[in-house]
DNA sequence: TGTACATCAGTGAACGCGCGTTCACTGATGTAC
DNA sequence: TGTACATCAGTGAACGCGCGTTCACTGATGTAC
């Protein structure tokens, strides 16, 4: 079932369906979500601004699928640091690499909510998965879910607030900061 | 020079400035300074869009007061509560009051940039007032700095999550994970 | 106190722009016999 | 292999909307003599 053959017309589909995604991060990466416009995404696809409705419904689909992979991604990202043995301190600094390598995609997960738009409910599954993946990676404790929400909020702390080029001008190294609260998180 | 007295004309301009702003903050409370429209604004105040222009000179100067007073009301909260002899505790609730009462107005200053706007420097100034408020409250250290920041980051991460509602539907109370965090500045 | 003038708040029309989305249609590609 | 038909990608025109901003103008308010 899963490795049906693909007819030509069905791959060129998923290969546009890829291109203008491919368009669609593009944008979200130098203007955030909010910028993204379906009509300046067919110019860039070379097609006029109709064409796109044969790939995704409506904007709001292109959007939702964007967040989804980027959950996906993030998940993925994590299990493999896991995998590969990573400790706690491995995993946070898996997490910023990703933050760092595309801010607005960071943002686009756990920033100021696009306004007007609400995620749908199966992003949540990879969001307790990627929350998952911060309990289990904590020493055992008394209580992991304190750990991992801990483990969450302060590395999302200085990744937001660098992000968001808060520290512009400010006379000290974000990297240093970061790494300064992974240690109080192996701490205790 | 200060004190000059003030026409019936001023007056009535400077109130007529201060009630559209009054509907600029609502419009950012409900939906996030992107989403803040002059001619919205025009109708709820009850004249035709092109008269706000005697008030703002342009929506991005009307963004600007609102930043501006937003670091300003921080700034004097924060104030206020050291003058009311709070310690960190105390600041650190004194900082997630202010951000629950008004989550946009948080946002506003602290959260995803607004695309194709970039704030003023003077608002540096009182973003540097602010951090020096966070600074002077903790215990003598070696590195004030670093205590400062971790003020600030570790208490921001919390916040913004919680604001941006990423803690819904999940099982613990943010106000005692907040004053966790709260617990770990006094730590050590 | 009354008149002449300057100031300025507010209006309505208009400009140019970009947006998401719908619709009827053309033309190429694939499928069935 | 050839023909008849169905599928579907892509187009161009159009709709309705809202935006920030400019402009020429009216009319009320304040000021000077």
């Amino acid at each position: 079932m899963a490795g049906a053959a693909t007819s030509p017309r069905e791959r060129y589909r998923a290969q546009l369906r890829a291109e203008i995604k491919q368009h669609a991060w593009e944008q979200v990466a130098t203007a955030g979500a909010s910028a993204l416009s379906l009509k300046a995404i067919a110019k860039q696809v070379g097609m006029s601004g109709p064409a796109l409705y044969h790939y995704y419904a409506s904007r709001d689909e292109l959007i939702t699928e964007l967040i989804r992979d980027a959950y996906r991604g993030l998940a993925d990202t994590l299990n493999e640091a896991a995998e590969d043995g990573a400790d706690i301190a491995g995993l946070a600094r898996a997490l910023r690499r990703w933050a760092l390598a595309d801010p607005h995609r960071y943002h686009l997960i756990y920033g100021t909510p696009v306004p007007s738009y609400h995620a749908p409910a199966d992003t949540v599954e990879t969001a307790k998965e990627v929350m998952g993946r911060l309990l289990a990676a904590g020493p055992e404790t008394a209580d992991p879910m304190r750990r991992g929400l801990t483990f969450w909020t302060r590395l999302h702390g200085v990744l937001s607030l660098e992000l968001a080029g808060h520290f512009d001008g400010m006379d000290f190294d974000p990297a240093a900061h970061f790494e300064a609260e992974v240690e109080s998180l192996l701490g205790r």
